[in-house]
DNA sequence: ATTTTATATTGACAAGTTTCAATATATAAG
DNA sequence: CTTATATATTGAAACTTGTCAATATAAAAT
């Protein structure tokens, strides 16, 4: 459960959510997020870390770049806890897209 | 995306996803729930205030008790929103369930 | 080699959060 | 009407978080 705290911890700031949105689902590196948002460079660092420690992003070296993506399964894991664990329907029962 | 923010935050705290947890699918009182968490009484009115406040929980009265249920429709949004809006799937594209 | 560019780390401060003790309110029971 | 029970509010302490300025690291360009 400290795992999903710190998940949902991570998502609860405006920046993180708007950093989430900008990358999407591209792959992206730092100097382009800064100029999509009102933030320092040290701030957003601050910010990625606390995304990766989570999990729900990943990030890779490529030369002096770091670039950043979404990581697809714990937002997937995530989105089923909350159907799923949290509110104790089964997979059956119930679906975010209604089927 | 200030509603999201405020879901997330109340969601990123062991004792709130705990009450979350035991709550479940029924409606209980506060005393009920005192009972199952090491906290105190001024602690978990505070805990329930912040989880009604972003909507994943909804309250009413009877008779000298507070009567809590955690209301679905925000929970099943929020989940959506991470699917969905959050990683850019659109509902055909993607589903909880694998389906 | 030196400079520029991209990112990370450190240290500090302001703001926000969690918790509890004390107190208040409100309903029910005696 | 007085007491007991359930919950809410207030105020304060300890802790955590978000932010920035300054500095460090590391790769690329000159």
């Amino acid at each position: 459960m400290k795992d999903v705290v710190k998940i949902f911890k991570a998502l609860g700031d405006e920046n993180r959510l708007k950093i989430l949105h900008i990358i999407g689902t591209q792959e992206i590196c730092a100097c382009k997020l800064l100029e999509y948002l009102e933030i320092g460079q040290p701030t957003l660092s601050h910010h990625m870390k606390i995304l990766c420690d989570s999990g729900i992003v990943s990030s890779r070296k490529d030369g002096k770049w770091t670039l950043y993506k979404i990581n697809k399964d714990t937002i997937k894991h995530t989105a089923d806890y909350m159907q799923v664990t949290l509110f104790g329907n089964t997979a059956a029962q119930s679906c975010c897209n209604g089927c």
